[in-house]
DNA sequence: ATCGTCGGATTATAAATAAT
DNA sequence: TTATTTATAATCCGACGATG
């Protein structure tokens, strides 16, 4: 045994040279070189000896694609090792011989346990008695106890366990992910992930560095979070969920990937974000690939488990960004029917689970609730899902004022009902969309609001506005749909936008900044929609000079305002507002003008001529007002500010924190096309 | 003869621990 | 502090089987 130890401690001296001892004589071509502080992924796998060139020599050779992406892992002991070892000892010693603990001499110890093979050096003998240290249950210091969890899961491998959290293929320490003070619902999200060793097709394939993850999930955190509160801080921040990304199962590297993809998509370019890996390809095209290449390795669909749904969500959300509407409406669909193949639709299954899972679910579904009927709107789609669950628990929640948040957007959408999404979708003339119906959703959008008031500044805030901002949609809606206005229920005449710009001034101008800018930027679309809603409507109506209108046009300064001082600056959507403001605010300077402003895209639209619900009391053409309007509201653009964003612009990133930010920016799109040829009709 | 695979010796190094 | 020890990961030699 000393032997041995010596023998092996004795090379380990000479540095460079290899010590050759006697016996070793010719076979001193070992000169070669020292060993390669890296070598490429693939000689690593086939264990050659690799050049370390960029192309190295045995991947030229074998003709095989040569990489360095695989991160290095840390060596070295990991955490407490040896104290916990020896911890475990003195307390096995002391309940086998009963005696009080007294520090033992190596030599004790030595013969004490010479039975485990403990003092073999071999190394399949240390891991034996590694985990059986481990397994024994010691007092350890509390912050280190997740040693102890993950290890005693090493029994049961081979697995499907729908209830275990179990993040990792492999069987060591994963453990931590659950025991987080921090968080509140300590929350699993169960996989299917004990699955065989990597089959060496798979493994050779080499998966992205873990530290490439890291940076993108934690601007997740940061930026997204609040609107897709759906996944664990105490999971997904912790750093040794990506120490070795081939441990993880594919269905987490998938989502990880889907999620980093989504969130460079969302990302402004002045965030800093970390050197792509391929030069001549950006991070989250080769995010996406990763996870599609993934996913054709292993049978996603029938191993679908919430992180499935997840992972399509977010390659929802990278498509939609795109502007590639296909494929995102695609991948909206593919999480849907995940959820509900896992029955995420019925109330009934979140009782069979953990509480804690039960919520995550509910969160997610409520996600993909809000985000469907979001996008089904702005693109004209049917839903599939309904309000048919509870909505995720507030007030118990790791943190209750963001999930209060989400919960008011979740119960403002659930106004938005079958019928108001049909009515979008439907043509004009046989639309459902009648003065009751949109009476009535108006009316519910105002009590899905009025059920909150007991709340911070910062959530009616934001319940508010966002209820403005879709009320300003639903009466767009009535807009298209040609209702008659000028009469009845509020919501259907020409000043409600006023109206909304009305309250959501009140609201704005009394709260202080910081909880209106707490909302980030979420809140300054909003705004900025409504107002350009305002102004679309002021626009068409040029040459009112009743006080309402008048009125209108100080709401609308006042917006502009709130959206110069954003958060510390200006916000990027005044620029656009302001160029769709153009001429109107000078209205304002120049009392009268009769009219319409000719410099903008807008003036160039043709009244259509079958506007016969002419109003009473209107000097200037109210036929030509609606009309307009109409042809506004068709292009499902009214309101929409950033539609005057130069095309460079709104190609880059936005850095929205809003769910539906892409199908905006399609629809922005479809709009600008749709100004375009107008513009050339004329 | 040549090639690819892989057990495992060797080496490198992080972390723990002891010495100062 | 620094030095030493220990634990772990990475490299890649060289035996071995497959293939031509």
């Amino acid at each position: 045994m000393a032997a041995v130890e010596e023998a092996q401690h004795q090379p380990t001296n000479p540095k460079e040279a290899p010590n050759t001892t006697p016996e070793t004589e010719g076979k001193s071509s070992s000169i070669h070189t020292k060993v390669l502080r890296r070598a490429c992924d693939c000689c690593r796998k086939r264990k050659v000896r690799c050049d370390g060139a960029e192309p190295c020599g045995p991947c030229k050779k074998a003709t095989i694609r040569c990489a360095y992406l695989q991160p290095p892992k840390k060596k070295g002991p990991k955490g407490l090792r040896s104290a916990k070892v020896l911890h475990a000892l003195r307390r096995i010693d002391d309940t086998a011989n009963g005696s009080p603990t007294s520090p033992l001499s190596p030599e004790q110890s030595g013969g004490a346990f010479g039975n485990w093979g403990w003092s073999s050096a071999t190394t399949s003998a240390g891991n034996m008695q590694a985990s059986a240290a481990y397994g024994v249950p010691t007092s350890v210091l509390p912050e280190h106890q997740y040693y102890q969890q993950g290890m005693t899961s090493i029994p049961a491998p081979m697995q499907i366990a729908p209830d275990p959290p179990q993040l990792y293929r492999s069987d060591t320490d994963s453990s931590a992910w659950q025991s987080n003070p921090q968080s509140m619902p300590t929350v699993s999200i169960p996989t299917i992930s004990l699955k065989s060793e990597p089959s060496p097709a798979c493994a050779l394939s080499d998966r992205l560095p873990g530290d490439q993850f890291m940076p993108y999930v934690q601007l997740f955190f940061t930026h997204m979070f609040p609107i897709m509160p759906i996944i664990d801080h105490g999971i997904y921040l912790d750093p040794r969920l990506y120490a070795d990304m081939n441990a993880l199962g594919p269905d987490v590297y998938c989502f990880l990937c889907a999620l980093c993809a989504a969130t460079v998509v969302q990302l402004d370019a002045s965030i800093p974000q970390p050197a792509s890996l391929h030069p001549n390809k950006s991070a989250d095209d080769l995010f996406v690939e990763e996870c599609l290449r993934e996913r054709a390795s292993y049978d996603f669909v029938s191993e679908s488990q919430t992180l499935s749904c997840m992972t399509s969500f977010f390659l929802f959300a990278y498509h939609g960004n795109h502007e590639n509407n296909g494929k995102a409406w695609y991948y909206l669909q593919e999480a849907i029917t995940f959820s509900q193949n896992l029955n995420m639709d019925d109330e009934q299954t979140y009782g069979k689970h953990d509480p804690t899972d039960a919520q995550w679910r509910r969160r997610l579904y409520w996600l993909l609730f809000v985000t469907e009927r979001a996008y089904a709107v702005q693109r004209r789609k049917h839903t599939r899902l309904h309000a048919s669950v509870n909505l995720p628990a507030v007030f118990e929640s790791e943190d209750p004022h963001l999930l209060n948040g989400f919960v008011n957007l979740a119960n403002l959408f659930s106004a938005v009902d079958d019928s108001f999404v049909s009515a979008w979708r439907g043509a004009r003339r046989q639309s459902l969309c009648n003065e009751a119906w949109l009476a009535n959703t108006q009316k519910q959008l105002d009590a899905a609001a009025l059920a909150l008031d007991n709340v911070t500044e910062t959530q009616h805030l934001d319940i508010s506005v966002t209820r403005a901002w879709l009320q300003v949609l639903s009466w767009q809606m009535g807009v298209s749909n040609g209702l008659i206005w000028g009469k009845g229920e509020p919501g259907m005449r020409l000043d409600y936008p006023i109206a909304m710009a009305r309250k959501v001034c009140e609201i704005t101008s009394g709260a202080n900044a910081s909880a209106l800018d707490s909302h980030g930027i979420g809140m300054e679309q909003k705004l900025s929609d409504i107002a350009g809603c305002l102004a679309d409507v002021l626009r068409c109506t040029a040459d009112d000079t009743s006080p309402t209108f008048l009125e209108g046009k100080q709401y609308l300064n006042m917006l502009l305002g709130k959206l110069s001082d954003m958060r510390g600056r200006e916000s990027r959507y005044l620029a656009p507002l302001m160029s769709k403001c153009q001429g109107l605010m000078g209205f304002e300077l120049s009392t009268q003008n009769l009219s319409l402003p000719t410099d903008s895209a807008v003036s160039s639209f043709a009244p259509p001529s079958s506007c016969e619900w002419l109003s009473a009391g209107r000097k200037f053409s109210m036929a030509d007002s609606l009309g307009m309007l109409r042809t506004l509201s068709m292009s499902g653009n009214l309101g929409m500010p950033a539609l005057m964003v130069p095309m460079e612009d709104w190609q880059q990133r936005r850095p929205s924190g809003r769910v539906y930010d892409e199908a905006e920016t399609n629809a922005m799109n479809g709009w600008q096309q749709h100004v375009a040829g107008t513009a050339q009709a004329v």
